[in-house]
RNA sequence: GCCGGGAUGGCGGAAUUGGUAGACGCACGGGACUCAAAAUCCCGCGCCAGCAAUGGUGUGGGGGUUCGAUUCCCCCUCCCGGCACCA
């Protein structure tokens, strides 16, 4: 064999051999235990990224590691293709989204090749391919004859300048990224999915998932938000008409203690008092402008505005002022809320600060209440106080008797609410899959019929930023109706990219099937048996996905109540991110390899580098390099640092790869990342150990040629059948190699991969340790005494050291496995039986104790494996310092 | 702001059920080999005191439970992820 580690080479050739042996080609083999171990797909922005590595680096040693364990191993493959980054491309370069996509996978595919994956290529699948996303529309058109999917107006951010609608991310400090301009919110029709109804089941089975993270499982509940509560209405009277302002509450035990309501700027009874109300109209104006997003409503300042209109408090009738308030969201619940300033935190800083009454009806526990600061307790559940006949009732009790009591009026009921809201699928965009309806002038809106889809997405549009470039398309606009024949126009608007990956995991099942959306394979290998992704999907996708899965079992297209039975959420990739604002307020993102760190001056260079760190931790910004100067290399201008963030496209923080393929090697790219943290752990960017892990294969390598045929070893005549009776160095270091070895088989259960690594590295050390003696302990046996079981050890410790590392460096495994015969030994290592434990190799002769005096190391001591308890007591007693930590006590 | 997670040497991290904190690796220091360098090998390496033996101290900060806490409980700080149109 070759005696110098080449990587190139041995991953060139162990890439064909698979290419040619087919090896990753799944089979559906009914009877064999399937493995179907999925790894979130790639958007395709153009070149992997480290996130990627590390996310299908532990998603392909789960694959090679079920593998060896005798599975039917099924990792696919594909793009998850549509979406906002090919259309800004597009812009930029002005090229088609279409092409611009297309390139990205031809390059990303070709990187996640030379990286060794043991993917079955044939499965592959690109969402943004009318042969995937037919069956998108096919799905929502069932849900449509179902009424899983409605139509109601939603809020989006409207870009004035530009006349387009902008993403969240496209929403800079309430400002258009392209234009600058104020951005406004605005009101337009969409389509909805139906998630709600699935409220109930979506919480409850979380409960069925024991496979996935506690805490992936605790967001999703906290997400759905299940409470319960009392919906209630205040009555008025407008327009000569008797209405009711409607609200939600889960401290109906408080209701004695409102003192105004408030409602949000869209609500129509808003709309309706600021035509009278020209102040009004103003304020509800002002609410209108800025973000939609949730993060950016509730840290905002809280203001409000009277109306001058009063409801009548649902019990005592009293008079109630409604208020506008910007921080009532017209999306949960009624668009209106209850004001108890008494009780409630944000109402209590509300009425503060426009001095409205506060009115405490719960004693909080002999604990002081005053109304000049808010304090954690007057939340809490008590007994009713100043509430008239509902005092003294503790919290229970009170709010079924006012709850029994709206009822009887007809003015409210308990109710369970949800924080989930309907899913919005409706995106003002060209780069997705068309919305299959028609608009006609005399049928309204027409279902495409299935018989006429796909509805094709031209693959040739430009778009320039003003508005959706599809609108513009005459021949994809125009058509005729499905329902009378006559001219009508296609919707443009195109679906949520989450809806393409809501349910690719179960065509990967059946890719190739053109005539239907699923076919019988699709029972054999679903569920996913595991699911890897990062965290930054806990809620959204891994939520719709859940969902997809219950409304096909309904449609009867799946019999599956849950698509993922292990989840392991990765860790995102973390990196600086640097900018420069430009005059335009627009913002330039740099990568952090454009940008040189230069050491501040003055200070830092006395007090020492250990120091350096902590004076970075303490910048003003909270930003890692505040101290040092930041610049661009190309014109040595500062930027600004941004802290650290995930790598991604939009920030220009992530790290191509590429670079440390070519100069090490995919296996050290690979055993790099497993190495570097534990794969749920969030993981700061940096290049430092790479070396130490391309070291380690060198050293690998190394050994093994150096010792070729020592390893080869394995003369049957010779062989060792009771190790007990051999020499006691080497006993003890096959004691060493299993207990190493039962290590990794722990870590690989529990998908600790930065300890698998290091337990290959311990095993390379205790093999390089092994005895060396060259004359036998015993005078009148040979040399071979010593030898023959020495080499078998090696033999077998070489042979257990690749199987274990295989499932991380793939290919300068199965290239040893080759060259040192292993082949004709246990077979391809792809398959090869994994190593067991051999228990009687654990036991040692002697065990060390930890001596402890009142819970603190005071020595240890070596004693026989079969000391007793008094015998180890009296040893521990004798022990000197023991014996002197022990003197002061009683 | 709300929800979830995290913090351990100069750095990445280990410690499986509350029982030797710092495995493994990086960086660094010393040595061997070499004309020299690289590569490789050997030794050292939390902090403080000490020649050493050893003692003290130490897992973001503060408190608690325990014979004993990185691990369990309470409070706080900072960082990361999500917040429904980034994917």
């Amino acid at each position: 064999m070759q005696n110098k580690y080449n990587p190139h080479a041995i991953e060139r050739e162990s890439q064909q051999y698979w290419i040619e042996q087919r090896s990753f080609r799944a089979v559906e083999t009914p009877g064999k235990p399937k493995y179907y171990c999925l790894s979130m797909f790639p958007y395709p922005s153009g070149k992997l990224h480290m996130g990627h590595v590390r996310n299908y680096t532990i998603g392909d040693a789960l694959s090679r590691y079920h593998r060896m364990r005798g599975f039917n191993v099924l990792q696919p493959m594909g793009w998850d293709a549509f979406g906002l980054p090919a259309e800004n491309a597009a812009m930029a370069n002005r090229v088609p989204p279409a092409q611009w996509t297309y390139d990205n996978i031809a390059y990303m595919k070709k990187q996640l090749v030379s990286l060794g994956f043991a993917i079955d290529w044939e499965r592959e699948l690109a969402t943004c391919k009318p042969d995937y996303y037919r069956w998108n529309q096919g799905l929502f058109l069932r849900m449509l004859e179902k009424g899983l999917v409605y139509k109601k107006t939603g809020t989006d951010n409207w870009d004035p300048v530009d006349q387009t609608v902008l993403a969240n991310e496209q929403v800079i400090d309430g400002r258009g990224w392209r234009t600058g301009a104020l951005i406004e919110k605005r009101e337009i029709p969409m389509y909805y999915m139906a998630i709600t109804r699935y409220a109930d089941e979506l919480l409850a089975a979380l409960d069925t998932l024991p496979g996935w993270p506690e805490r992936v499982k605790t967001m999703q509940a906290n997400w759905i938000g299940k409470s319960t509560g009392v919906r209630l209405a205040f009555p008025y009277a407008l327009d000569g008409r008797d209405d009711r302002l409607w609200a939600f509450t889960t401290r109906a035990d408080t209701l004695m203690g409102v003192t105004f309501c408030a409602i949000a700027a869209e609500h129509p009874l808003a709309t309706r008092l600021a035509r009278d109300n020209p102040q009004l109209a103003a304020f509800v104006d002002e609410c209108q402008r800025g973000s939609v997003m949730e993060a950016d409503l509730a840290t905002m300042e809280k203001k409000g505005m009277p109306t001058g209109f009063f409801v009548a408090h649902p019990l005592t009738r009293e008079r109630i002022e409604v208020w506008v308030g910007n921080y009532v969201l017209w999306g949960y619940g009624d668009g209106a809320v209850m004001g108890v300033p008494g009780h409630d935190e944000r109402d209590f800083e509300f009425a503060k600060k426009y001095r409205l009454a506060i009115k405490p009806v719960v004693d909080v526990k002999a604990k002081p209440y005053s109304t000049d600061a808010w304090q954690p307790w007057y939340a809490e559940h008590g007994a009713c106080v100043n509430s008239g006949q509902y005092d003294g009732l503790a919290y229970d009790a009170a709010v079924n008797a006012i709850a029994a009591d709206l009822a009887a009026k007809g003015l409210g009921e308990k109710q369970i609410m949800w924080r989930l809201r309907d899913w919005g699928i409706s995106r003002q965009r060209y780069w997705g899959t068309p919305i299959p309806l028609v608009h006609c002038a005399a049928c309204g809106d027409v279902p495409v019929p299935d018989a006429q889809l796909p509805v094709v997405l031209p693959e040739d549009c430009v778009p320039d930023g003003s508005g959706n470039p599809l609108a513009k398309r005459a021949d994809f606009v125009n058509c005729t109706c499905p329902k009378c024949g006559q001219p009508a126009q296609r919707e443009t608007d195109t679906m949520d990219t989450f809806v393409d990956s809501s349910w690719y995991y179960t065509r990967y099942a059946c890719a190739d099937q053109n005539n239907a959306m699923v076919d019988k394979r699709v029972a054999y290998w679903l569920p996913v048996d595991q699911y890897i992704g990062g965290i930054e999907h806990a809620i959204l996708h891994l939520l719709y996905s859940r969902f997809w899965t219950k409304v096909m079992r309904d449609l009867g297209l799946v019999k599956l109540d849950e698509p993922f039975s292990n989840l392991l959420t990765q860790g995102m990739v973390l990196n600086k991110i640097y900018f420069r604002k430009n005059n335009d307020g627009r913002i330039t993102y740099y990568n952090p390899t454009e940008v040189a760190i230069t050491p501040g001056t003055g200070s830092v260079g006395t007090v020492g580098p250990s120091v350096t760190v902590a004076l970075t931790g303490v910048s003003t910004t909270g930003a890692v390099g505040a101290v040092a100067a930041s610049t661009l290399k190309t014109d040595g201008q500062p930027v600004e640092s941004g802290g650290i963030g995930t790598m991604s496209k939009s920030k220009n923080n992530g790290v191509d790869p590429q670079s440390l393929i070519e100069e090490y090697g995919a296996d050290t790219a690979r055993l790099f990342m497993m190495f570097a943290s534990p794969p749920e752990q969030t993981l700061e960017w940096s290049d430092s150990g790479v070396e130490g892990a391309h070291r380690f294969l060198r050293r690998l390598w190394d050994y093994c040629a150096r010792n070729e045929s020592a390893i080869r070893f394995r003369d049957s005549s010779v062989r060792v059948n009771d190790w007990a009776k051999e020499d006691g160095r080497l006993r003890a270091s096959r004691g060493e190699m299993h207990k190493i070895l039962q290590q990794a088989n722990f870590d690989y259960a529990r998908m600790q991969f930065n300890t698998v690594a290091s337990a290959g590295m311990k095993m390379l050390n205790a093999l390089e340790k092994l005895p060396v003696d060259t004359t036998p302990l015993n005078a009148n046996l040979p040399l071979q005494s010593f030898l023959n079981p020495k080499f078998q050890l090696m033999n077998e410790s070489v042979g257990i050291l690749l199987r274990i590392l295989s499932p991380i460096v793939p290919h300068i495994t199965h290239a040893l496995w080759k060259e040192l015969g292993f082949e004709t030994q246990y077979g391809e290592i792809l398959t090869a039986e994994w190593p067991e434990v051999d228990q009687a190799a654990l036991i040692q002769d002697e065990i060390e104790l930890v001596l402890q005096v009142n819970g603190k190391l005071r020595g240890n001591m070596r004693v026989a494996k079969d000391a007793d308890r008094a015998e180890i007591e009296q040893l521990a007693m004798q022990n000197a310092n023991v014996q002197k930590h022990i003197g002061g006590q009683p």
